[in-house]
DNA sequence: AGCTGATAAATGTCTGACAAATAAAATTCG
DNA sequence: CGAATTTTATTTGTCAGACATTTATCAGCT
């Protein structure tokens, strides 16, 4: 790791060194030469070490920052660290990314919506088996505030993105809850923008009141079906407003 | 946008320009003030603008490609883009960030195949519906190597991978495919680890075979089953691997 | 008109410096 | 001797200016 850098275009040609470095950086993360908490060298034995100045190497480790990938901290015995990726940085990063693939990509409505249906109710048998009162208490709250009528259309939208995430959550499984955060998240706009002008609360709530009575009974096939009229409800809107 | 270098410390006493400076950007990417293509002012004219040097501007920038938002380039008419996310790039992502969150959360094994096949599971009407010849023949492909038995262990979990994914995209939903490329491609190594001394090659590809012949005849209740069947498999697996 | 070379604009990189934060060591005082 | 305080060293954050490299554009020549 020393004297990479003697022989000008090894590889293949790369004027970017500091992508370069990031990807050295980051294989080394990824394949556990590097564990969470430790210390990378420091600015200035980076470059020595690479053999660039130290602005390349402050571009690499920002990269590598804007993925969660490690954290800085300023000071003597500071520098860059290894970061635990959370769950919550993950989330945000997830709900971006999806946010951006839908809106650039002309991701249909349809499309969209099977997707997010589609995933949710692959959370139901979990959900059936491992909810708890929390959750269920979680998702009737939300549920009362839908039932409020001078509730605005924002603040519906909201509440109901917190019942879905409600519901994945209950099925115990960060992993899953993970997944769908962009899937419930980023789409939330995306149906809001669409439907809301059409859409029936009050049918929405109904819908809403069946999936939370069959996860309390543990009824994993109802409340799959009824995801699924929901499912359909929304399709429909989304055919009746093209 | 002028004179916001002002007042010393406006919100919350923030050290770190270059990461406020990302997050104004990425902010205007997302809101759509800046749409797909569009090109950003020269690194001198965004330093002009939020009153920082270009070094600052660069690691700034450099956060952004590193998520993909931008893209660069040099000479003259060259700068930084506002870059169309290709589900390509978020694929890549997604499959890093989920490879990560598993290998540093301690997630157990059988959290992590609950969620990889419910996922899967939640493919199965879609693909049922809207398989191709295509997807069927590059299944059916990956499962003739399976079935020769000099494989490597290696080239057998390769295969295994690519039969998924095959099955993910032969639901013809960009965004489902988008989302299960974490769950299906940082999983293997997991899965494979724990699980590749043990099993059955045989059963393995008993149950492929049965998914591939479910999907052939738009069977989705047969295919539903067959993921089930192979999610008790690995489960039972990883169990009695403790 | 078509090709060629100069030009300008932009990113990529380097050097050197200073500011700010922070922990550890050194010092001072009770 | 011990505790509080000051100093010091280390490291990141930022700045300024310079040069290298790439690339589109345009002037000029054949």
């Amino acid at each position: 790791m020393s004297d990479n850098s003697k022989n000008p275009k090894q590889t293949t040609k790369r004027p970017n060194l500091s992508a370069e470095i990031a990807d050295a950086i980051r294989d080394a993360i990824i394949t556990g030469q590097l564990i969470v908490d430790e210390r990378l060298p420091s600015e200035s034995e980076l470059s020595a070490q690479f053999n660039v100045s130290r602005p390349t190497v402050r571009e690499a480790l920002k990269r590598l920052a804007a993925q969660s990938l490690i954290r800085t901290q300023r000071g003597a015995s500071g520098g860059a660290f290894v970061n635990r990726l959370s769950y919550e940085q993950a989330y945000d990063q997830q709900v971006t990314t999806a946010t951006l693939l839908l809106s650039m990509n002309g991701v249909g409505f349809e499309t969209a919506c099977d997707a997010r249906f589609a995933l949710e109710r692959a959370c139901a048998p979990l959900a059936a088996r491992n909810r708890t009162q929390h959750h269920l208490d979680r998702m009737r709250s939300e549920l009362e505030k839908q039932r409020n009528a001078a509730l605005s259309d924002e603040a519906f939208c909201t509440s109901d993105v917190a019942f879905h995430r409600a519901f994945v959550d209950s099925a115990c499984n960060q992993v899953l809850s993970y997944q769908l955060a962009g899937a419930i998240e980023a789409m939330q706009p995306l149906m809001n923008m669409i439907t809301y002008t059409r859409r029936s609360r009050e049918k929405i709530v109904d819908l809403h009141d069946r999936i939370l009575t069959a996860l309390d009974q543990g009824d994993m096939a109802e409340c799959d079906a009824a995801l699924e009229a929901l499912h359909s409800y929304t399709v429909d809107l989304g055919k009746s407003g093209r």
